[in-house]
DNA sequence: CCGATCCTTCGACCGGGATCGAAGCATTCA
DNA sequence: TGAATGCTTCGATCCCGGTCGAAGGATCGG
């Protein structure tokens, strides 16, 4: 009863410890060298080229060669999608890799996915744009209305208008959706430009300063429910 | 930089292809014998056996002892979100198994995700709800309006109140949401009772009679756009 | 109680793939 | 040009895990 993809494959892909280290350094956003990425692996260069060709051959990674320096990425916002959902069914499964500590209770709150805002904090921003109004659900999908384009601009975002459309994204701790996409991204630029938050060394996570804690809170209130 | 869950260990068990077909057998929601996912997965009973234990050891699956008989179903409606996801970018990389065939049309059309209408169908159910504000994106999510539960119940839907709650999947064909949790459940048995659909032998395809096929293009318009 | 069916455990085999050392290109800088 | 750096290819090793045959429970029908 062979249908469909071949899903095999590309679970299999994610399915090594070395690539998946490598895969979960990258969902930061940020490009990274080969070298860079054999270390977060914990594999040797060698061995680490040897992955990064299998991911790339796989449509998982797309490089960017320059110099003598490779950079690598994830190829698309849909394998970071794929990558949050594996790692809600992990979660589920209780198979933290370590017993929860601060930095955990850290990435909970707050972290870079991909481009974005995620966490608790990622869902607070969905949920305050969708309670308002800023933010509905049509055919197409997840889109921006135009009083909630127009009020990301007053917070300093620059966005085309045919920027409305959006990305939701499955946040792996909170089970619920973020805003992703182009929208997402652009309001984590402008929140770090603020000095609203900061990312955490050598972490995914992102911390809020004091100011920007409270910033925040009025920025995107949001009634319980 | 090991962060958050251990995404490796589960990818890992969707890895294997043996493993990969019994879960793509159990898309279309129904329970299934050790032996006859032995025999979808191509592989010998005692084979089978050690993967379903493992796949139930990994919170993939669940298992249901009934007299001599072990019925395996997904373990939770994230699994088939996450395999959906898997199989997007499994067709994205163009990492079809078989040459598209008029079987992979038919999928492509209408099939069975989980438990509900998935394919181009599904996702133009989720699309005329929308549209005529049936539906609506809040902070729990998606979530059917007091409209939309009547117009659903007028349907002969039996649906609770407290049933509003939907879950969206995202479409592998479709690379777009379509209506899944109880809502979605209950309309595909509907759709099944009234003789709209039939499943194709040995398949997670649906096919539309011609007397479905219009009264669905009616019961569900959707505007271009 | 007996045979049939469903499923599992055990043991042995085998292959694929992860890993790293050594060597080889490519690029940059002095 | 020569040395240093970043990355890859090649080759050898090694181990994990998928596979099935054989045998052992478990459950049902009679």
């Amino acid at each position: 009863m062979k249908e469909g993809p071949d899903i095999a494959r590309i679970a299999a892909l994610i399915g090594d410890p070395a690539r998946a280290n490598i895969l979960g350094a990258l969902m930061a956003g940020h490009a990274l060298t080969a070298t860079e990425l054999a270390a977060e692996a914990g594999v040797t260069p060698q061995t680490a080229s040897s992955h990064l060709a299998q991911l790339t051959q796989g449509a998982l990674l797309s490089v960017l060669a320059q110099g003598r320096h490779r950079y690598f990425t994830l190829a698309s916002p849909e394998v970071a999608r794929a990558v949050e959902a594996l790692m809600g069914l992990a979660a589920a499964a209780g198979q933290l890799r370590h017993r929860p500590g601060p930095k955990d209770t850290a990435l909970r709150a707050a972290r870079r996915c991909y481009h974005h805002l995620a966490g608790s904090a990622g869902v607070q921003v969905h949920d305050s744009l969708a309670q308002s109004g800023h933010l509905t659900h049509d055919a197409s999908g997840l889109r921006l209305t135009d009083a909630g384009l127009a009020h990301l601009r007053a917070f300093g975002l620059i966005l085309d208008s045919n920027e409305s459309q959006c990305r939701t994204c499955l946040d792996w701790s909170e089970r619920r959706p973020h805003l992703g996409g182009k929208a997402g991204r652009a309001l984590l630029r402008q929140m770090q430009a603020l000095g609203w938050l900061r990312p955490l060394e050598g972490s995914r996570a992102l911390v809020f300063t004091a100011r920007g804690q409270s910033a925040f809170a009025t920025a995107f209130p949001v009634a319980k429910g």
